[in-house]
DNA sequence: ATAAACCCTGTACTATGGTACAGAGTCAAG
DNA sequence: CTTGACTCTGTACCATAGTACAGGGTTTAT
């Protein structure tokens, strides 16, 4: 299997795939005599790892630390569940953040629309204004 | 005021206003003989206006439309609540992704937790593995 | 008058996750 | 046997939001 093909498999761009290999998330593949990347079929199963991973929230450092970790899969239990914890932790922390955007943003857009007065827009005020007007 | 006082005042970094400046979103202040950048109070007013926009969520380029929206306030209204209006979809994906990421990765730690038996982590597992390593 | 502290521009680098392009070599079909 | 599709490496570039540094000039206090 050529990087063509695991690309189209995988539906992840060839550029990707060798970025992925750089950043050693790939084992760099056997040469065919012309120097052509040669996949066997587990290719594909590493990939779809690496994205699905990522759609849990995991940076690329982090997969691969996770693959580095599955080298020694019996002990390394332990290490994983504190990888994945600290993705939680991290997937916590944006949510509360962005929750606390939301309800601020919210009140500002309510004041838009309530439209109190004709002459000027509540966001920009409740954001303080951004300098000629002392709010 | 110098370019260090207003940074000390605002507690941002002096790159950083420089960037903002370069970004548009801090109008160019005069100069002094020697060329040192001579602001007004009104600068910190501003700086503060770029940053509690970033904490709700407008990315530089929005905050920089935003102060181009202010400039004729009271016809922009509409114009700043679209914005907004765009900021809140970002920031409700952007919840919506994350909490999905949050209960697929608990499921998994819970089933580390669990530890149903003790020789694989079933982290890993349930991502499939990342096909058996042929090195 | 000299040293510390400050400021200037321009450029390059950080992290994150890729994407694009140049210029060369290789493979398969007509 | 040539054309088109594919692949190779290396390098540069995208967005985002900055940060750092080199190599100068200025201001201020002693």
């Amino acid at each position: 299997m050529r990087i063509g093909e695991l690309a189209t498999e995988t539906d992840v761009n060839i550029q990707t795939l060798r970025y992925y290999e750089r950043r050693g998330l790939l084992t760099p593949p056997d040469r065919s005599a012309s120097g052509y990347r040669a996949y066997g079929p587990d290719a594909v199963q590493r990939v779809r790892f690496v994205r699905r991973a990522q759609e849990l929230g995991f940076t690329l450092q982090e997969i691969g630390d996770l693959l580095m970790l599955w080298k020694d899969s019996v002990r390394s239990c332990h290490a994983v569940e504190g990888r994945a914890r600290a993705a939680l932790t991290r997937i916590n922390t944006k949510i509360t953040d962005l929750k606390r955007m939301r309800s601020a943003l919210g009140k500002y857009l309510v004041a838009c629309e309530q439209r109190p007065a004709l002459d000027e827009c509540p966001l920009l005020r409740l954001l303080g204004g951004p300098g000629e007007d002392p709010s």
